[in-house]
DNA sequence: CACGATTTGACAATGGTTCTCACCGTCGAT
DNA sequence: ATCGACGGTGAGAACCATTGTCAAATCGTG
């Protein structure tokens, strides 16, 4: 039996902040726009939030070149992103074919309990 | 006018060890490598030397789940990996299908400047 | 309300990577 | 072969995102 957790004010306000934003932001990022608003919470309460909610799937994370971990609130389900390395502007996309072709290659190798990912970085319209 | 680097045994010793791996390595698991060899290379230049080599292009570079940067010696041209999560064991992958599909969606999101990231990690048949 | 279990947050610690800077080695020129 | 300019080296410090610590605050059930 899993303990639901607790309803408490700052994880409230991370989730609002994730409700928000409607691309990637890193958790330094949240942190401080949880600072601006006022409502502070604590980076350590910030960092810990977005791992349940990434454990929960509520949450898709990815890392940028620099190797920040960025954080999203998506839609259910497999996919996959095309991201402004500027803004974070983030469009959802979903490659069926990229699904099957990534099977195929690991199961004609031998390989098991697999994995991808695959990420579409660039600049969008607004950014210059 | 580029200066061509200079032919350091620290800069051989680490290509040596690239050309003896057949998977990816951290600069760190290099640098473990160099010393038990007896060919002692201080960590930064091990560092510094893989940076070179992944700006000319002559490795690959890519991120493990941990955030490591990992290091190979790879054949030219655009591909991707299959890469044990244990032991580093990697195959190259071409996905002519996949790098059309990326840059069709890019364009059509209005995105330019566009890179992808593709890998796919499991665990291959010689790892338990 | 009362209580125990969970959560929080200021701060320290971690760990991969980069920076610093005095010393060294390479290599084209002499 | 020798020289000198300058890129390369390495021990250690610095950096910085992230995680760990633990006493105090908070939540939610009874
Ligand atoms: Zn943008
Ligand atoms: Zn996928
Ligand atoms: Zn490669
Ligand atoms: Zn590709």
């Amino acid at each position: 039996m899993v303990e639901a957790p607790r309803n408490t004010r700052q994880r409230r306000a991370v989730v609002a902040i994730l409700e928000d934003l409607d691309g990637f932001a890193s958790a330094q990022e949240i942190h401080d726009i949880l600072k601006q608003r006022g409502e502070s919470v604590g980076l350590s309460t910030v960092y810990r939030s977005l791992q349940v909610l990434a454990d929960a799937a509520e949450v898709d994370a990815l890392r940028n070149d620099d190797g920040e971990v960025l954080y999203r609130q998506c839609s259910a389900g497999h996919h996959h992103h095309l991201v402004c390395r500027a803004c974070g502007r983030t469009v959802e996309v979903e490659g069926p074919t990229v699904e099957r072709w990534s099977d195929k290659i690991a199961d004609e190798n031998g390989f098991r309990d697999v994995s991808h990912t695959l990420e579409i970085f660039g600049t969008c319209a607004n950014c210059p």
